[in-house]
DNA sequence: GTCTATAAAAAGATAGAC
DNA sequence: GTCTATCTTTTTATAGAC
C-alpha cells in the first residue's frame, strides 16, 4: 500500500507538535479577546511566554497560526458529521444528535469558535479555499438529513438550503452567549433547540 | 422646555453631513470586504476618492467611522422595535413582523450588518457601551413578545432568553448568505423562518 | 476643503549570537 | 531552542501650504 497522501506528516518531533498545540490554544484565547488583526506578534509572545525567535520556531507565520485554530474546530465538526451518519437513527434523531454534538464543540472550544466565526475572512489563498470546502461539507450534511426527513414523511416540504441555514444560524450564534459555567449546559440548550426546530419543520 | 440632551446636534452644515454619510456607506463596503483592522486609512482614501486631509475633515478617527457604521444599522433596528410594539398585533403576529422588518434591514444594509456583526469588538469605551445597550434593548424586545405569547397561550412555556437567542441567531446569520439579487427575497425568507419558528414554539 | 509631506509608532518577519 | 537586535513596511494621524 502506497503512502497515504491525505496528511503529509511534518518532519517534527512529538514534543514540537505538543508545544505547538499549546501555542495554538493560548493564541486562540488572545485572538478571541481582542481580534486577529488587532493582536500583534509581540502580544502573542507575551501570552505564550516566548520570544519572537522561539515563537516563529513553532508557527510559520501569523496566518498559519490562524489556520491552525480553524483546523482544530473544523476537524471536530467534520468528525461529528461522520459519526451522526453512522448512527443509523431517524432523520429527527440525527438532527437532534448533530445539534447536541455541535453545541458540545462550541462549548469545549469557545475561543477557537469565536476566532473561526469572526476571522475566517482573514484566511487567504489555499487556506481560505480549504476552509470553505469543509464548511460547505457540513452544510451538505445538514441538507442530507433534511431531505431524508422530507422523504420519510417526518418533515414537511421545506426548502432544504434555507432550513439548513436557519439551523446553522441558530446553533452557531450560541458562541456569543453559551458559557461552560453558565446556567445551561450545551446539552440542555441542544435539547431545547431540537424541540423548537424539529417541531417547527414537522409535518 | 430645556434643550434635549439626547443627541447634541453637531455644528456642521447639511452638506458636510451628507458627504459624511456617503463616506460611511462607502467605507462600510470596504470594511465588509476585507475587515476593519485589515483596511488602512490609505485604502479608505482611495475608495472615497479623497486625500488624507479631506477624509479626516469628515471623520474624527477610524474608530469613529466604525461607530457611525454601527449607528446606521442600530438606529433602524431600534426603530422597528418601536413600530412592532405600536402595531397591536398578537404575539405571533408581532414576532413575524419583527422578523420581516429585521431581515429587510439586513438585506438593505448588507455591508453595514457584516461590519457590525464582525467588528463590534473593535469598539472601545463609551462607544462599546452604547452599542451593547442598544443590542440588549432589541433582545429585551424579543423576550417581551415571547412572554406575552406564553401568557396569552399562543406559545408553550419556553425559556424566553434561550428562545430569543435562538431567534436572533437564526435571523442574524442570514447576513452571510442573503443577497439582494438572490433567488429569495428577505420577505420570502422571513415568511419561512416565521413558519418554522412560530410553529416550533406553539402550544 | 483638499492636498502633499511628514511624523511617530507599530506591524510582521528575519538574522545571528548563544 | 531561545534570545536580542534589527530590517522593512505599514500603520494612524497631523501640519501646513494652497
Amino acid at each position: 500500500m502506497p503512502q497515504a497522501a491525505a496528511k503529509p506528516r511534518p518532519r517534527r518531533s512529538a514534543n514540537w507538535q505538543a508545544r505547538r498545540d499549546v501555542i495554538i490554544d493560548t493564541s486562540a484565547k488572545v485572538f478571541a479577546r481582542q481580534g486577529y488583526h488587532a493582536t500583534g506578534i509581540n502580544e502573542l509572545c507575551t501570552a505564550n511566554g516566548l520570544g519572537k525567535g522561539a515563537l516563529y520556531h513553532y508557527i510559520g507565520s501569523k496566518e498559519e497560526l490562524l489556520a491552525a485554530i480553524h483546523d482544530r474546530v473544523m476537524d471536530e465538526v467534520i468528525a461529528i458529521g461522520a459519526r451522526v451518519e453512522a448512527s443509523g437513527g431517524t432523520p429527527p434523531e440525527q438532527l437532534a444528535m448533530l445539534g447536541d454534538e455541535f453545541l458540545d464543540i462550541i462549548a469545549r472550544y469557545p475561543d477557537h469558535v469565536w476566532v473561526f466565526l469572526h476571522e475566517f475572512p482573514a484566511l487567504t489563498g489555499g487556506r481560505a479555499k480549504l476552509f470553505h470546502e469543509r464548511r460547505d461539507k457540513f452544510e451538505q450534511q445538514i441538507k442530507r438529513i433534511l431531505r431524508a426527513g422530507i422523504a420519510s414523511g417526518d418533515f414537511r416540504d421545506v426548502d432544504p438550503r434555507l432550513t439548513a441555514l436557519a439551523w446553522l444560524g441558530m446553533h452557531n450564534y450560541t458562541y456569543l452567549w453559551l458559557k461552560p459555567k453558565g446556567p445551561l449546559s450545551a446539552h440542555d440548550v441542544a435539547k431545547q433547540f431540537a424541540d423548537i426546530f424539529i417541531s417547527g419543520i414537522a409535518r
